[in-house]
DNA sequence: TAAAGCATGTAAGAGGTTACATGATTGG
DNA sequence: CCAATCATGTAACCTCTTACATGCTTTA
């Protein structure tokens, strides 16, 4: 997953580690920490997948390889699978550009119906949760509540995507 | 985090792991696993925390002792340490109820101020990042200005809960 | 020349998940 | 009586964070 991110961001230009958990941190859903950080970059050194290129001083800065290239390829094809977290798929919606109109509508779509199937059962509790009249935490309810508006607003959110990504596609 | 969580659902009736890790689930925010929460129900018996009353067939239900009862009193008041995650805020507003008023309204105004912060440092990469004409991807900048969307949305509703207090208040 | 910020790294451990094993209970 | 679901439990492991250690570089 940090792999992922990693040469995802290393797919543009060399970087190195300082500046590779700043652009991280700036799509902001993630502010990873150089405990994990420095060993994610040796870990993809020793596969192959990136290579060090001195950068300044002290700084190393590392560039993909065709390895690597491949890797990410393999990664970013792959279907996101059920339980893919949020965060998987923020990181994989922040490379989504890489992959083609049609593979990009899918992920999209994917992933509306995972929340689509959220939302009903979300619903559902929520109905029985009020119909459950004594003694149903109002916090609880305001959280299943918000809960459930934010994940309409996504959903929304995505068919703006796709619908901008069909609007393209008349272009294209 | 997940002892907060078992404790908080303890308070309001004897429940079995089984039990424990649907109410979970249905707080919308965590479907956690068994394999995290058996062991949790050990440990918080041991630690005195919770002892089990034996329900039906083979249904092992545990109530809160009074222990426990002081213990989830001290996490629930706690000030939520800068670090605190999402989930962890949405366990503690889950059970923010057992706090007097003036507590609830000022955890929800620390979590405001948050994402208050969250949000500025957010608009400010944003416009950044829109400046840098070339190469910017769209997914991303798409994906931060849904995110600050999101942000000011929670802002607000938080807003919202606070007012909710001190209209509550002078009832009160 | 000291402080602040840049930069890399390691060790320990927190806090989960997945996969597996097992068996009871209920409904068609 | 078979399948599905309820129910408990363990072992292996994954991913990331915290805390610590180190030293360079810039700037007041």
């Amino acid at each position: 997953m940090l792999d992922f991110a990693v040469l995802g961001l290393l797919m543009e230009r060399a970087r190195h580690g300082y500046e590779l958990k700043r652009a991280l941190g700036e799509l902001g859903f993630w502010k990873v920490s150089f405990g994990s950080l420095y060993p994610a970059l040796r870990r993809l050194e020793k596969r192959g997948a990136i290579s060090a290129v001195s950068g300044t001083g002290r700084r190393k800065a590392y560039q993909i390889t065709d390895e690597g290239l491949k890797i990410f390829d393999t990664l970013l094809k792959a279907d996101p699978d059920a339980s893919e977290t949020e965060r998987a798929f923020q990181i994989r919606l922040a490379f989504l550009g890489h992959l083609p109109r049609e593979r990009r509508v899918q992920v999209l779509e994917g992933r509306r119906t995972k929340l689509s199937t959220n939302l009903k059962s979300a619903r559902e509790i929520l109905i029985d949760a009020r119909s459950n009249t004594e003694n149903q935490d109002r916090y609880r309810l305001a959280l299943m509540e918000h809960a459930m508006a934010t994940t309409e607003s996504d959903i929304a959110w995505l068919d703006g995507l796709v619908a901008a990504e069909r609007g393209v596609a008349s272009q294209n």
